[in-house]
DNA sequence: GATCCTCGAGTTCC
DNA sequence: CTCGAGGATC
């Protein structure tokens, strides 16, 4: 008997510290065990449990996966109707809310002349609302929104999540019914599709889909694997309210006594420039925000006026969802061609219906290669998401699968290239398919020629695309060497080229005829050869025509160069062709200013320091800082390391500032960076 | 041989 | 910015 009653008085002590720890861990978000202590514990409630089910209750840690998969879904009436918000997108949609309030205040008398309204405002979560109904503290029902009035009972998936309370702790009322959003932050986001892809199953494109999808399953145990949260930001049924205050701060900071996850900002905030300013603060901070948001809420803080305001049609008068622009919308994947680039790499392009998204149309979007359509799944006539987050470049995230047409078409990759005809070939081992006609192509020249006449190589204005795609079609350009002996009256004679446009594009070859070593070596586009490579062969050799008579052997001496851009390097000057492109140039008077290969280097303030930029800096634009530190020896790379010198961080600086912070990587402002390179401040 | 780091190449819209 | 892949390093 006695050994029996130490036997309940173990399995509620168990109880009791699980559930401390799972208040501490998703609430608090404080964890005061680790995970191995958690799981011994949950071990021995188990076994405690096992030998003796008599003693098993529902609202036990171990039952929150309970009983065998649903067939379907009931539905469940909710008490008080979920209602939906009104929208704003913008401020003056803001204001008007703002007014239509006050007025209503003042009309009730709850709202002196020159005062103005306290409301609270909190994030829109990017998740799924749920109202999960507590009886006696106890967890017995939960639903979906549904259309407000009738929802889902997911009653058996909510359970599982951990952040949730099965039983409320202190002053609870007899009923009540909690409203909140269930998500799933990015990082668990990541994290689970990464594990699907491991276990090739499908993964997801967003948490929110990823959120719906894992609490719509019928078996409650695929629910628990997944990493849900849940946050509180309102309530249906309440059978008594917080007695001290009349405020729905205070009714969430009540809740949160009661051991429930509460949304974790609200603010109390004053009038429509205390909203705003909200807005705005919120607005910056979103990309960084460990879970995904669309908005923020603004409620009438006062419980009282809340009442006085009351409802229209489906959406309370107290209360506002102030959108963000869409970062994310779904439109039809109308086809997919194929770009030849210039190296012949074919591409695959999304053609879209047009659909406005962060803040512009997008009618195109690059799918980057076979794997990667492959990857997402993306099919012709498919309704897909497309996002256009921080960074500016639209992208194809993946495939509204419930919206597949039966005719959906799998992309297939052309044999031959749809310029020039050559066979398209894509080596075992890569990723991309390439156009084998090399210069042949059409495709291939007009890029190579906009490539060398681009701003980082000879930077020649006035050569756009058009008149590229002109000059090369009626075949009077085939090269580079061409380019140089065109004169005003033949450029004349193009579309869209006046005679004010062919006097500056003519000025500007003359102004190319002459370029840094470096920057011409870059505009031969010679495959492996970038920015970074033609510098240090410039360096390296001086001349041009020591770079030419070099072989294999010298190569390998020039730093980051090694077997494969040697070879490439030699290929292509025993290319005939190309020692014809480059005597051509010659003749129309195209010289490389010679180098002095450089030996000051040590002397230099940045001497083998290596800096990233991040953000946007105050007066320096990104180039002028690159050119900055590389006259001061300094090198610019794109990633953080543990061997990077500087992170050099402006406004709206990203992960890379981050990246930093992790590494111990010194990270400088623009003043610290000029401080360095010994510009004198005023 | 594995791992880390950096470079090259391709990309959208206005 | 992001991938893929070449080069350097241990």
């Amino acid at each position: 008997m006695a050994q029996q009653e130490s036997v309940v008085d173990r399995i509620d002590a168990l109880r009791q510290a699980i559930a401390d720890h799972n208040h501490h861990y998703y609430v608090l978000d404080a964890p005061i065990v680790s995970d191995a202590q958690y799981d011994r514990l949950m071990v021995e409630l188990q076994a405690l449990e096992q030998a003796h089910p008599d003693l098993i209750t529902p609202d036990s840690p171990t039952q929150r996966v309970g009983a065998a998969p649903l067939a379907a879904f009931g539905s469940v009436r909710h008490a008080v109707p979920m209602l939906s918000l009104g929208n704003a997108f913008e401020a003056d949609e803001v204001s008007a809310f703002d007014r239509r309030v006050q007025e209503t205040l003042r009309g009730a008398g709850m709202l002196a002349a020159d005062e103005q309204v306290v409301y609270q405002a909190e994030y829109k979560f990017d998740g799924l609302a749920i109202s999960v109904r507590y009886e006696n503290g106890r967890l017995v029902q939960a639903a979906t929104r549904g259309d407000g009035q009738t929802g889902e009972d997911v009653t058996s998936n909510i359970r599982t999540l951990r952040s949730l309370p099965l039983t409320l702790r202190g002053d609870f009322p007899d009923v009540l019914e909690v409203r909140g959003e269930v998500l799933m932050t990015r990082a668990d986001f990541e994290q689970l599709n990464q594990k699907q892809l491991e276990r090739g199953e499908k993964i997801f494109v967003n948490p929110r889909n990823a959120a719906a999808g894992s609490l719509r399953q019928l078996d409650p145990r695929i629910t628990a694997s997944r990493p849900l949260r849940f946050y509180a930001y309102g309530w249906g049924q309440m059978t008594r309210r917080t007695r001290t205050d009349d405020q729905h701060t205070a009714v969430l900071d009540w809740f949160e006594t009661l051991g429930l996850p509460v949304s974790p900002r609200r603010e109390r905030v004053i009038g429509i420039d205390g909203l705003l300013d909200f807005y705005d603060r919120t607005g910056s901070l979103r990309d960084e925000l460990p879970f995904e948001i669309d908005g923020v809420v603004y409620k009438v803080n006062s419980l009282a006026a809340q009442d006085v305001l009351g409802f229209v049609a489906r959406a309370p008068r107290f209360a506002l969802a102030h959108k963000y622009p869409a970062q994310e919308e779904t439109t039809r994947l109308l086809g997919i061609e194929v770009q030849v680039g210039r190296t012949g790499a074919i591409t695959p392009v999304a053609r879209l219906e047009p659909v406005f998204v962060g803040g512009v149309t997008v009618t195109n979007a690059t799918l980057h290669n076979e794997d990667e359509i492959r990857r997402k799944d993306v099919r012709i006539g498919d309704t897909v998401i497309v996002r256009r987050a921080g960074d500016v470049i639209p992208e194809v995230v993946g495939p509204v699968l419930d919206l597949r047409p039966d005719d959906a078409a799998c992309f297939v990759m052309p044999l031959s290239c749809p310029v020039c005809g050559s066979a398209i070939e894509r080596p075992e081992d890569e990723a991309i398919a390439r156009c084998s006609g090399g210069l042949f192509c059409a495709a291939q020249r007009k890029q190579t020629l906009l490539h060398a006449v681009s701003r980082k190589a000879l930077d020649i204005d006035g050569l756009g695309e058009k008149l590229i795609d002109q000059l090369v079609d009626s075949e009077r350009v085939k090269s580079l060497a061409d380019l140089f002996s065109l004169t005003l009256d033949e450029l004349s004679r193009y579309e869209r080229m006046g005679k004010k446009s062919a006097e500056n594009l003519v000025a500007a070859l003359q102004k190319a005829r002459h370029p840094a070593l470096d920057r011409l070596l870059y505009a031969l586009g010679i495959r492996h050869v970038g920015e970074t490579t033609a510098r240090a062969l410039a360096q390296y050799f001086g001349s041009l025509e020591a770079v030419i008579k070099a072989d294999e052997d010298t190569l390998l001496g020039v730093p980051d160069v090694g077997p494969i851009v040697a070879r490439s390097i030699v290929r292509f000057f025993s290319e005939p062709h190309n020692l014809d492109v480059l005597n051509a140039l010659q003749q129309t008077g195209v010289q490389a200013q010679a180098v002095q290969p450089s030996d000051n280097k040590n002397t230099l303030a940045l001497s083998g320091k290596t800096v990233v930029l991040t953000g946007t800096l105050p007066v320096w634009t990104r180039d002028d800082a690159r050119r900055h530190i590389l006259a001061a020896g300094g090198k610019v790379s794109g990633s953080v390391s543990r061997k990077t010198s500087y992170v050099v961080a402006g406004d709206q600086a990203g992960s890379k500032l981050a990246r930093a912070h992790d590494l111990g990587v010194p990270v400088l402002d623009e003043a610290g960076l000029k401080d360095l390179l010994g510009f004198s401040e005023d």
